[in-house]
DNA sequence: GGGCTGACCTACT
DNA sequence: CAGTAGGCCAGCC
């Protein structure tokens, strides 16, 4: 498996730098209309209590390059932005605009996430 | 070196 | 279901 569950602080700065484009790659490769969470893309990315760290790696992303950010909320399905804060318009913005419906200020990450985009392909239900 | 901060998480109340 | 507490670790004073 490409899992290497490495469950401890890095080593090295240089360790950590790897990790980050890592995580980019991971935030990439998220679906159009489909969110994952801060802990979810840490441990896709290989380190799974580096949930914070996962905002640090997005905010270094350099502008050049494009990168879906808007697709990674937090546990509880919500934009971990303030809520009159710019980004958090913009994050909401982009995601309905992908189709993501918010019930009450949250994504039901059952229906969104990639295990519920999973069970839906399992069970061949429509949305 | 020490202390605080943060686009977080889990467990518990 | 909402709120709190403790844990986590790289950056920045």
């Amino acid at each position: 498996m490409n899992q290497q569950n490495n469950s401890g602080p890095f080593s090295t700065t240089s360790d950590f730098n790897t990790w980050v484009k890592t995580v980019w790659q991971v935030v990439q490769g998220i679906p159009r209309g489909h969110v994952l969470t801060y802990g979810e893309v840490a441990r896709l990315a290989g380190m799974s209590r580096a949930a914070r760290r996962v905002s640090q790696a997005m905010r270094r992303a350099p502008r050049g390059m494009t990168l879906p950010w808007h697709r990674v909320v937090n546990a509880l399905g919500k934009i971990s932005f303030p809520a009159d804060s710019p980004g958090f318009q913009q994050q909401k913005d982009l995601l309905e605009d992908e189709g993501v419906v918010f019930i009450k200020g949250k994504i039901d990450l059952e229906r969104y996430g990639y295990q519920g985009a999973l069970d839906h392909l399992l069970w061949g239900e429509q949305i």
